[in-house]
DNA sequence: TATGAATGAGTCTTCATTCAT
DNA sequence: CATGAATGAAGACTCATTCAT
């Protein structure tokens, strides 16, 4: 029933998916929806708790004080992560996407007690601190870094269906997003004066 | 009237916004609104065509032929591009995000009969030119560049607010903003053998 | 003006009829229409002084004291300009029906001041007499009869439409309703005992 | 409540009868009638699935080609069976006059496969063989007789409140309009040449 | 005379929510 | 657990009506 509230969300957005909806697609009554989650908002509450916060553990866990022997292998790790959750829970990238970033947000304002703070503070601390050693581009700005490799993953998979609709376009595929992505991070982060990495 | 409502949509979102809204938003009742556009339905078509349409023309635009001398210099202007008209349009970057790349999308549907199929089938085109000549690293796929440019700027601006919650954070400008997208883009797409740049 | 309200009355029936479906019909915008009659109360009264009084003036006007000689040849005349004035005013049984002789009726109740009490009165008298002379069947009741002259003429005309659909059925014609109306009215008021008439 | 409805509707006319009257006259929300009713299209239909249309085969499914043996008799059940139904269903002469044989019809489009083409044209044909055999007045249209016979009845059922008040008038009786429908009918339909009946 | 702009009142419809069973 | 019945609140839309120009 979480599934398919979640689904129904992601598809059809937020604001458009009905209780009713959400009860047929499950096969119950809406009172029956209501009879377990009382009401939309804590619907809503279930899904951020039980399905988006576990997402935030998953990608943002890793990130440790450790990491910061390789900020390029940090990154590459986190990308990686991007994609095994995306993969994982479809409605994901859209869901997050449209909500989560964009509007007044019903999902976005219950998020805010989960978003990894510490973690992406100690993200940046790390990636600032490759900079001043001269491993990263300095130009890159850290704190946006975070959104960037986040959003780089997402939006397409979000789109995926609009994306492939450009005349002559293929389909985004999960390998072809990966190497595309994990190419135009890792080759902005090189410092400008490097030579060839590896 | 046109610009409440485009402005309503895109901090609300436009599933959440009421016409009733728009109209007090705006100072007149809702009659006004419908005796205006006659429909919700009109009203996003011609929030379409006479708002979204337009800055689709103002980015795309000047792409040519004639930019393949320098992708770098394209792919600069182009960046450009998107931050004067996102300066410009400041309700853009939200609106655009929330529903023309995610939800089922009512404003979507309709854009895309304005989509620049062409002008981003040459960006394309010329992208993969340049990499067959070793200027871009064939890393890089050049259709997803397309909606990577986009996004890396448009999604900081669309969530501004929530970026700048970061505790320590400081609110997105666009200097800083601008600078970080253009570093990564242009870090990216050098070639991996390639010394520093200029 | 009044011409295209009472034609798109009769047409779409009075509840089913804005004012502006009637500007628009008469080249002219709604306010114009509150122009010349303040209200749709009074375009109703206009409907009803200009155009339905005068038909019942004349389908009424000629009963008089002098018609006692012959009742048949009275109801003869009397059905005769129903279909005149049906001829000349093709939205006069559809209106009629619909409104005056069912609803609770915008224009049922206007009419009442206009109904002719003293000459259907006669038209009775002078049949009830005819009944007492055994010149006209004493099973016919004189005030029914009244009602069922117009509804046998009027019916059939305002569903001319409805009627043509039976299968094999062809258009109702005047002279083929003429005649039938004619033939069952004086065949019903001859008396039983009567042999054949002329 | 399709009692309430079919009632306010036969009353009011179906164009000014508004949901939340009918609700009210029933005794709950305008919310409920859409619960069961889901439709303002949806509860005219089932008024005509579920009242109209049984009217009609009530009328004419006695009608067979048994009846061919005497067509006075026929008529005369014919007519006694309209009675019989508009006693039962009062609203029915109102409702089927006003909008059945007038308007632009919301309730006459459902009707059109609930017609009796069949049995009508039965009737007709029997009507046709007895006047060729000399039994019935030629002069008498058949497929026209149909429409009398309804209309004669009906008319007046449907607008008792307004005959009553012709000064000096009774109010119409069933007695009293039954003897005298039949009187013009059989009447009408006696040949010409014809001395008086039984 | 004529109209575009504006609106209040009202109608249909949807939907989250409640509750007795 | 589960649901059908019921509803209040709100939203989209319509329309007669007004008024400044």
């Amino acid at each position: 029933m979480l599934d398919t509230a979640t689904r129904l969300f992601s598809e059809q957005g937020v604001g458009f998916t009905t209780i009713a909806q959400i009860a047929a697609a499950a096969g119950v009554t809406s009172a029956m929806v209501h009879y377990y989650f009382t009401n939309r908002d804590t619907l809503l509450d279930a899904i951020v708790d039980e399905r988006l916060a576990p997402t935030v553990q998953f990608v943002w866990g890793p990130v440790t004080e450790a990491s910061s022997d390789d900020p390029f292998e940090m990154v590459d790790a986190h990308i990686g992560r991007l994609f095994v959750i995306a993969e994982q829970m479809p409605w994901l990238p859209s869901l997050w996407m449209q909500d989560n970033l964009c509007e007044g947000g019903l999902l976005h304002k219950r998020m805010e007690k989960h978003l990894p703070f510490e973690k992406s503070a100690l993200f940046i601390k790390l990636i600032k601190r490759a900079q001043r050693k001269g491993i990263v581009n300095r130009k890159i700005d850290a704190l946006l870094l975070v959104n960037s490799l986040f959003t780089l993953v997402m939006t397409p998979l979000a789109t995926s269906q609009f994306a492939g609709r450009f005349p002559g376009a293929t389909t985004v595929t999960r390998p072809m997003l990966e190497r595309h992505v994990k190419a135009l991070v890792t080759g902005g982060m090189r410092p400008l004066d490097a030579g060839p990495r590896r």
